[in-house]
RNA sequence: GCGCCGGUAGUCUAGUUGGUUAGGAUGUCGGCCUCCCAAGCCGAUGACGCGGGUUCGAAUCCCGCCCGGCGCACCA
């Protein structure tokens, strides 16, 4: 079987758009003051979004008795952001010319014409280098104005803002922040490590190239969940070379030796039973069976050594732990159920893999972060991002709020460890978006393959009206059966009587509906329509009295349609 | 942000030595016809990305901007 994508990015970005499924925002102000990375879901998109939420609802936070969910604001107070490292660390010194307004990169700039390495000087350091240097608007020879922080956050401020103030709020860039600061709140609710918390929501990110339609945006859609797990506090999860090499890790190392005189160097659990972190408790029989496809590091550097092509290599979930390619239990867990989740969507399990990212591509404190990548058009891309962050975040907000977000057990002191799953809602859409678009072969038009929990409209109620007498008594039966089954289903249910049969089951296909149920003139002797499955163009007569029925069992896989 | 390429109805497209009312196909809407897969016939609807300049006259030439694609850079 072949994972090729079946529509192109081109062809499913203007699909999307003709079938109102997803669109620009600002699309009338063309040329006036219109901005990239901003999407509008029209009809079809925003009831898809919903499905996909739902689906995610289910799988992640009500098939699970320990994960929470929260729904957190999303202008949020700039000092978490202080606290999260991501404004002290995260931005780009640039340069504005003062003659033609361009703007630089105020460090690659300095690299390339001195040809020296400036890496993490700080600003000031950065102006002096500029000012001795003489270092002028390489476009027009123009003075070069102070440099200034750009972060890629949205910022703003709550009443009016007084010269030399900061703005005091921030749109936030990841919903996961709002989890660790609600953590003690919703602690005290669980009642018991370890346990879970899911936020669905939308962040920001001022990106200074959005790209590939759906793919890069300024504004998206995120599904994250933060499993906090308590660990050993004398077992670390680096190795001892990792921590020489790293100041900041020593320093951490450092002070438990101080604590507790000893320290344990496990950056993979493996079989290791000891600690809760590789203790998973609904990591069950099925997810363990789960076949992950994963490309490890050293895979990564050997195969771009060698030239050639990385291969992954394919286990069960169970054993890419044993095998120390997975960091522990938990990461495990997530990655199987992120296959199962993203294959439920229609998404082929060979377009599916994990990414074990390089060293620098990794935040410090990470000790281990695993990206779904689904294969697009355009190559193998992230769409799901798996991190061990460690106690890295409660740690850091403890510091700066003064908090108490540990344990304290038989006189050690437990912070707790987070395993981050982190869902781009418009990246998966664009995915199984391509993988369900269907042209040409047995039609003349592009339709959805959507898996039916997906699909905006479960069925569609249609009248044949064909003889003329029977037109106005076909039209009111198919009303009637149309509200008859939006009563008994709880589903979105499509009804169409214009043009003729073949132009509406055409609409249906392309809606991606998969089921369409038609009244023609034996409906009138026997009580029966007829109910056509998309995928195949194949038609069953069913009595009317077990619509309902049938198509809950349709929809839900009670039952196929070869079985009417 | 830099470099290259592009932008005509919802979609595909004709028109570019400057010169009619910007043409066609398809969709959409209305009607006719037809017992089941964008069928056929009639009618309606709808476009030069935005702004400025050159010119008697600009979809066409020039400049700026916006949007999109690719490459570079960025991607907590």
């Amino acid at each position: 079987m072949s994972s090729k994508t079946y529509g192109t990015l081109e062809n499913v970005m203007r699909f999307m758009a003709e079938t109102g499924i997803v669109f620009p925002t600002g699309e009338i102000y063309a040329g006036k003051g219109d901005i990239a990375g901003f999407y509008t879901f029209g009809p079809m998109g925003s009831r898809l979004v919903e499905n996909i939420k739902q689906l995610w609802r289910d799988f992640f936070i009500r098939r699970s008795k320990l994960t929470f969910e929260i729904d957190g604001s999303t202008l949020t107070p700039r000092i978490i952001w202080i606290a999260s490292g991501h404004l002290e660390s995260f931005w780009d010194p640039l340069v504005i010319c003062k003659k033609c307004r361009k703007i630089y990169r105020a460090d690659q700039l300095i690299e390339e014409i001195l040809n020296i390495s400036v890496e993490g000087k700080s600003i000031e350091e950065l102006e002096e280098i500029i000012k001795k240097n003489e270092i002028k608007c390489p476009s027009c020879g123009g003075e070069l104005g102070e440099i200034q922080k750009y972060t890629l956050m949205f910022q703003t401020n709550s009443g009016p803002l007084r010269e030399g103030e900061e703005p005091n709020l921030v749109l936030r860039p990841e919903t996961a922040q709002v989890i660790f600061i609600s953590y003690k709140r919703v602690k005290s609710i669980a009642g018991k490590h370890p346990f879970g918390v899911a936020q669905i929501g939308r962040s920001y990110r001022d990106e200074i190239s959005p790209r590939r339609g759906l793919f890069r945006l300024r504004e998206f859609n995120q599904m994250e969940i933060e499993f906090f797990v308590l660990r050993e506090p004398t077992c670390v999860p680096f190795s001892e070379t990792d921590v020489n090499e790293n100041p900041k890790k020593r320093e951490l190392v450092e002070s438990i030796k101080k604590q507790y005189g000893k320290v344990r160097y496990a950056p993979k659990c493996g079989t290791c039973k000891k600690c809760p972190l590789n203790n998973a408790p609904e990591f069950d029989t099925t997810l363990r069976n789960v076949q992950l496809r994963i490309l490890t590091r050293n895979e990564q550097i050997n195969a771009s050594k060698e030239g050639r092509e990385p291969k992954e290599m394919v286990m069960r979930a169970e054993d890419a732990v044993k095998n120390k390619i997975l960091p522990n239990e938990w990461m495990a867990y997530c990655l199987a159920k992120e296959t199962l989740f993203l294959t439920s969507l229609g998404i082929p399990k060979d377009a599916i893999r994990f990414r074990e990212m390089l060293p620098e591509e990794t935040p410090h404190y990470s000790a281990g972060n695993f990206d779904l990548e689904i294969r697009y058009d355009f190559g193998w891309k992230e769409a799901i991002g798996n991190a061990y962050r460690t106690d890295y975040d409660l740690t850091r907000h403890m510091k700066v709020s003064g908090a108490k977000l540990y344990e304290k057990l038989e006189g050690k002191i437990y912070i707790p460890h987070v395993i981050e799953p982190s869902f781009g809602i418009e990246r998966i859409l664009l995915g199984l978006i391509m993988y369900a678009y269907r042209k040409g072969e047995d039609r003349g038009y592009e339709w959805l393959a959507l898996p039916p929990v997906l699909a905006p409209f479960k069925a569609a109620v249609l009248p044949l009206l064909m003889p003329r007498d029977f037109r106005e008594k076909e039209r009111e039966l198919a009303l009637k059966i149309w509200h008859e089954l939006i009563d008994k289903t709880k589903y979105f249910i499509a009804y169409d009587d214009s043009g003729n049969i073949g132009r509406r089951y055409a609409r249906q296909d392309q809606k991606g509906t998969p089921y369409c149920i038609t009244i023609d003139a034996q409906t009138f002797s026997d009580n029966t329509v007829t109910i056509r499955f998309r995928d195949t163009k194949e038609q069953k007569r069913v009595p009317i009295d077990q619509l309902d029925k049938i198509l809950t069992d349709l929809i839900e896989g009670k039952r196929s349609f070869n079985d009417l």
